[in-house]
DNA sequence: ACCTGAACACCGTTCAAGT
DNA sequence: ACCTGAACACCGTTCAAGT
């Protein structure tokens, strides 16, 4: 069957790229990380990458839909935690990955691909922190507003460089005003 | 008094390229604007921009600075209105520079000049705000928790594009919580 | 189908040459 | 001191040529 195997030759390189990509990404940032930076890290030539992915902004929807489905994988783990610990594991989750986040807001201004992909991603974050809320009992008229709330508090805590104490202190102050309420 | 008259054409033609950058920094964004765009809206060749700024990235910052000086000289005329009014106040003001605020966060990773004006901004932002909720009472051992919250729910409306309701809700839930507590 | 070297249009920045 | 045309090193992307 030589059209599996290719398929699986094919397949195996652009995982390779999504690799280097996903690393370089994170590592060094999206804009620091040129397209021949991530095809000499893959071991092939500048441009072809161009056969695995339409173009650079192409390149990051991948890596952004694979750190995703990593981490809604480990989530599960932590779904029944109490509030204050579920907060804090998303913060230090995504502590590592704040260039991504950055990237994502400046992208989407000028791609409309990854403005489509901020837009969906909060969908499902949003989605998964209401029925948090909702099961930790929190009154639902508000709610809406409640967990935009929470989603940039911890956007904010992403991309601010604060203390493990401030950190502490701004999560123990949101949760508390759930649990009251 | 040549040198005066030459001070003043240079400051004159300096202002001018500030102009220019301003606007285009805010309605196009600070990747979509390059130097030779932004020479020609001034009327001069593309590296003599290099006689009054440094590199991009300064005259990103004598940009920052324009719209902060401006921001604050607003804002004295809204400090003593009612938070509520205050906060809509500071998202309508912004919501209009979310190119701006994006660029710096982009920016700031690369650009340590970039960084530090970063963290001077949310100093000086955050001490008019903890000034503002200890003014309206708010209880002063979680005041520092509650002023990064606000101002990260700020940051939050402005760079994502809520409807108005979904905004004034988020607002209202804010102010709701100081008042009453 | 897959990969490449060379080229293209652009970018921020530098420099030698002008006044 | 001030300004410029030309050049430099880089960027993302395209294309004709190879297998």
């Amino acid at each position: 069957m030589p059209a599996n195997k290719h398929y699986q030759d094919r397949e195996e390189k652009r995982a390779e790229l999504l690799t280097q990509a996903r690393r370089l990404f994170i590592e060094d940032g999206y804009e620091a990380t040129s397209m021949a930076t991530l095809a000499k890290a893959a071991g092939v030539a500048g441009n072809t990458i161009y056969w695995y992915f339409h173009d650079k902004d192409d390149v990051l929807l991948a890596v952004l839909n694979a750190v995703l489905t990593d981490a809604l994988s480990e989530y599960e783990q932590v779904a029944t935690a109490p509030l204050e610990d579920q907060l804090g594991w998303v913060v230090r989750q995504l502590r590592q990955l704040n260039r991504l986040v950055s990237t994502v807001h400046a992208r989407a201004a000028h791609a409309p691909a990854v403005a489509e992909w901020h837009t969906g991603f909060h969908l499902i974050t949003e989605g998964l922190f209401r029925t948090t809320l909702e099961q930790a009992g929190v009154n639902r008229d508000g709610i809406d507003a409640e967990v935009k709330i929470g989603v940039f508090v911890v956007e904010g805590l992403l991309t601010h460089g604060l203390d493990e104490a401030q950190q502490e202190a701004i999560c123990r102050r949101l949760a508390r005003q759930w649990t009251s309420g």
